[in-house]
RNA sequence: GGAAAGGUAGCUCAGCCGGUUAGAGCACGGCACUCAUAAUGCCGGGGUCGAGGGUUCGAGUCCCUCCCUUUCCA
């Protein structure tokens, strides 16, 4: 009985480039998709950008194009970065669309009908420059408790206090840089604690991890408020319909994009959205988050579906957080990697094994370590796995090119054939790393038969030449039950093998008929080994390696998927990247701090050197000070072969303003001074400049 | 501050309801082999299981305290 299942994995936000943490969840929720269909299920996956809300407002006015540019240039970005990482979406949508508007207009009509939506006045800091409230991450002033300045209006990061903008000291809008002022507006408010019985026989269910019941059965204990679902114009989202001026908060319509997604899907397929969403639907749906948006998806967003009458999810998988070598993702250590970053230097495949290889059912965050990362990889795909198909391919094609029609050890291929509902159940329980852990053991088995049946010896003598074919044949079965397994992990791989093996790998129960008689393809390298050099080009590096990271990542150009090797370079030089959430910087000093792989979004600038000395400790830095029109950088600049300091003051040059600043062992580079050169700077170096008649601080377009 | 998860060989991690000399992979040393992308196989060295108490015939596994790491708090 094929399963009908709707599978989500959380919307990515539109104003950012998707990292590695976004991509960990990508790669969990795809496995499992992948996983299902497999087995024959009927599993369909949607995803959708998450296009509303201030922070997308505040970031298209400071770049000066519409919201709707934006997010559909951010979709773009991140479709492309889906892709790459081979996260097989039967649909990706977006919430600024009709679909979603469907669903929102649809739910919050019902939830008032039947009594759930309440308002009252609500006190916020209100810009009267911009003519706009403001979110409490918009206003950031001197901590009431520690003193600690420039803190964001809900928590100090100093001491870690709570609190709302009004008890800041000195608030200041980071939209224009004024002090607010506070006003009333109603709000719109959804009725949480009347759900508190469903959700607590929701809970009691059982369909919750174990430590996610933990957490809810805490905030039942806290006592559940109302939601504030409403934001007052100026607001990039939908107007409440019954509300003119008022907006649904973009939270409200986020998890209804799952919908809205669906929708779109099931329009597409003339599919019965009904089936799936009616109250008593026998079709499963689960959402794949991380454990910070459990309270949205754990309490919220049931609570929505069952007041508005449609069915509740029947559960929440919620994993933990991704740290790079035990730290967790920072801009200022170079660890905070995008999508982009990795695929311009790496592969997808081997990213997704070792997620795969260290993700279980728990919300424990996983460590990206890159030796071990590198050492994995290597050893458990390239050395033992493909191995085994390796191994084996040349005898058959000495021996004719055809398996042979029986297998020498029956036996052993049914062990391997066995451990299909072990391995099955591993991966339906989101238990890939016992998964894999049972999968490499296989392996290792399947290396010891080729080892202790030495077909090479074998060869040497022509009359057995059948025992030789018999050896191998087993081997290849070896692995194809194994590639097999491996399939929702390693979907291209898989693929590759697929073409190898004369038949495609794309149904579990076909482990058990072993292949014989069939003819092979010439065997293709199916993966190849991970150079550590590279890999180490993952965390940026210092800004005095970068010609060697530049010589890395043009090796790997060839698999760059249509990325700007020179822009990857540079990169890895020094940029950091803006974080999603990262709220923009007041417009009047520098725009938001972006990455540079988004070349697109620099804000460039002529500065004028006011200052160059040579740094000591380094052979090729220069000191610079930069007069950006009033302001003074600090630039730390690796031009010191080309340029003696004391020619430089005076001269304009082009800068990166609003490059994050970066820490270095010398003090702090508050941007970049661009240079054209040569490969690996062999043909010298010569910074840009402008023609006679411009000042300082003039934006460069 | 409140809460949760975790601290086991150099590295990454398994160790279920307490039970014979604590395991795997990688790394390291030795040997074998040479079919395979310097791949593979065999053997081996290596751990006071964060620290200290306690319960028990017996604790990495249960209880208490402390230390450290990470995370969550609408």
């Amino acid at each position: 009985m094929p399963r009908k299942i709707l599978v989500t994995s959380a919307l990515p936000y539109a104003n950012g480039p998707l990292h590695l943490g976004h991509l960990i969840e990508a790669v969990q929720t795809d496995i499992w998709v992948r996983y299902q269909k497999m087995r024959g299920h009927d599993c369909l996956y949607v995803c959708a950008e998450d296009a509303h809300g201030t922070p997308i407002m505040i970031k298209a006015k400071a770049e000066g194009i519409t919201p709707e540019a934006l997010i559909t240039r951010t979709a773009a970005e991140h479709l492309a970065d889906y892709q790459g990482f081979l996260i097989g979406h039967d649909h990706f949508h977006s919430t600024h669309t009709p679909e979603t508007q469907y669903f929102t207009d649809l739910l919050y009509a019902r939830l008032r009908d039947a009594g759930y939506m309440t308002r009252r006045s609500v006190r916020q800091a209100y810009d009267e420059q911009a003519a706009m409230f403001l979110p409490d991450r918009f206003v950031r002033g001197t901590c009431p408790r520690c003193k600690a300045p420039d803190q964001y209006g809900d928590s100090c990061e100093a001491c870690g206090a709570t609190y709302v903008p009004a008890d800041l000291i000195d608030p200041v809008s980071t939209v224009s840089g004024t002090r607010p002022v506070w006003r009333d507006s109603e709000h719109i408010f959804f009725a949480l604690g009347r759900f508190e019985p469903m959700l607590r026989e929701w809970l009691a269910s059982g369909s919750l991890q174990p430590a996610v019941q933990a957490k809810l059965a805490e905030w039942f204990e806290a006592g559940l408020q109302d939601w504030d679902i409403s934001r007052d114009a100026p607001y990039f989202g939908f107007e409440v319909p019954d509300s003119p001026g008022k907006y649904f908060y973009v939270w409200f319509d986020a998890p209804i994009g799952y919908l809205g997604s669906f929708k779109a899907l099931a329009e597409r397929r003339g599919l019965d959205i009904d089936a799936y969403l009616r109250a008593d639907s026998s079709a499963e749906m689960y959402h794949f988050i991380g454990k910070d948006i459990s309270y949205f998806h754990t309490l919220f967003w049931p609570a929505v579906l069952h007041g508005a009458g449609l069915r509740r999810p029947t559960a929440v998988f919620v994993h933990g957080f991704l740290t790079v070598d035990g730290q967790k993702m920072s801009k200022s250590r170079g660890s905070f990697i995008t999508a982009r970053h990795y695929l311009e230097r790496l592969p997808p495949e081997p990213l997704r094994y070792y997620f795969a290889a260290k993700l279980g059912p728990g919300i424990d965050d996983i460590d990206l370590a890159l030796e071990d990362f590198t050492a994995r990889i290597n050893s458990d795909i390239v050395g033992k796995l493909v191995n085994i198909a390796s191994r084996c391919a040349g005898f058959i094609e000495r021996g004719g090119g055809q398996l042979a029609t029986d297998l020498p050890d029956p036996a052993l291929y049914a062990e391997f054939s066995a451990a299909a509902e072990r391995i099955g159940a591993a991966f339906e329980g989101r238990d890939y790393s016992t998964a894999i852990r049972d999968i490499m053991q296989l392996a290792d088995k399947a290396n010891q038969y080729v080892d202790q049946h030495k077909p090479w010896a074998l060869a040497k003598d022509p009359a057995k030449a059948d025992e030789v074919r018999a050896i191998a044949t087993q081997g290849i079965n070896l692995f194809r039950v194994l590639m097999t397994y491996l399939a929702p992990v390693l979907p291209a791989m898989a693929d590759a093998a697929g073409r190898f093996l004369g038949t495609p790998l794309e149904r579990w129960e076909d482990v058990q008929n072993p292949l014989l008689g069939s003819a092979l393809a010439r065997y293709e390298p199916l993966a190849t080994r991970l150079d550590p050099k590279i890999v180490a080009t993952l965390i940026a590096a210092p800004a005095d390696a970068a010609p060697a990271a530049k010589a890395a990542a043009a090796t790997t150009a060839r698999r760059a998927a249509g990325g700007n090797v020179t822009a990857a370079a540079a990169s890895a030089g020094g940029a950091a990247k803006a974080g999603a959430g990262a709220p923009a910087a007041t417009p009047a000093a520098a725009a938001a701090s972006i990455g540079i792989d988004d070349f697109a979004r620099l804000d460039l600038r002529v500065a004028q050197v006011v200052a160059a000395t040579a740094v000591e400790g380094s052979d090729k830095l220069l000191r610079l000070t930069l007069d950006l029109g009033g302001e003074q950088r600090n630039v730390f600049s690796g031009i010191r072969s080309a340029y003696r300091p004391e020619d430089l003051v005076g001269r304009h040059v082009v800068m990166i303003a609003n490059l994050a600043p970066r820490k270095m062992r010398f003090g702090i580079s508050e941007g970049m001074v661009l240079c054209a050169s040569g490969k690996d700077d062999t043909g010298g170096l010569f910074l840009l400049s402008a023609d006679a008649g411009v000042r300082p601080g003039m934006k460069v377009s």
